[in-house]
DNA sequence: CCCTGAATTGACAAGCGTTCTCAATTGTCC
DNA sequence: GGACAATTGAGAACGCTTGTCAATTCAGGG
């Protein structure tokens, strides 16, 4: 019971969160889809739509990984509600349309910047900041 | 039933939202009372403990016109809970520690000022914008 | 190719914050 | 004082999100 048996060392075969299941490739594939923040419910509705049925409960589940991995934005409507939008990989903010949705990513260095120098002068550490920029876009300005 | 009529053109005796009762006046007698960010459900239950027996839907009612009023801040907790402080009444955005709710007020000119220049620089106009810094703060952190 | 075990899933229940309902109460104005 | 709208409170209802847990699926070794 020593000499043959094999390495244990290793706890876990596999890293929980990297399976690659046709749930999130189904989800994957539907946040290609579309370019503005939407719900985990209207993208579990979307699944349906597509054919794929997918758990509301894995929808979520994956969504959270997703946005764990940074792979996609998560920010809260007015409402409270958490939309989930696939993202470039770099950290930026959003320029909204109040009216029709319309996004654009921004950059802010500055802000950046910014928010880690206040944060240090007052002795916060660990820090995450949301900025949300809204706005109505020319299309809907006439 | 015509000439002893009194007027009745005037279809509202009072606006609604204006009487000053004292379940209005409790909330805002212990929003006055604390200078961070509390849930609505954490100012029920400061007003229990003030002998103000106020109902849950009431403080939210009283919080939701206060907001609209701009007499208190409104903003979302990163888990999404509303979260209500009075406010001074400059423009202004909070470094909010996610431990305690040890809030500071910081103001960011610099940040006023490029919010405004990406808005223009897309065509956006009519602009509002969020900024808000989590962080853990000096006591927290320990 | 089959076996084993962990990762993952789905249906459902549960949790939580918030809003709604509606009868009872309170404040205002005549 | 009286009438009537505004307001309140208790609880139900609601919507989003997370937990539970048995069943299923995937990866790797034998």
């Amino acid at each position: 019971m020593t000499s043959t048996e094999p390495d244990r060392t290793t706890v876990a075969p596999g890293v929980p969160g990297t399976r690659p299941t046709r749930q999130r490739r189904a989800v994957g594939e539907v946040l290609a889809s579309f370019d503005d923040f939407r719900s985990a419910q209207e993208i579990h509705t979307l699944l349906g739509q597509r054919g794929e049925s997918v758990g509301l409960a894995t929808v979520y589940r994956t969504l959270q990984l997703l946005a764990d991995a940074g792979e996609v934005d998560v920010l809260r409507s007015e409402d409270g509600e958490a939309i989930y939008r696939r993202c470039s990989s770099t950290h930026h903010h959003h320029l909204v349309c109040r009216s029709c949705g319309a996004t654009v990513e921004v950059e802010g260095p500055a802000v950046e910047r910014w928010t880690s120098a206040i944060a240090d002068e007052h002795g916060y550490v660990d820090i995450s900041h949301t900025l949300e920029i809204f706005g109505t876009c020319r299309a809907c300005a006439g």
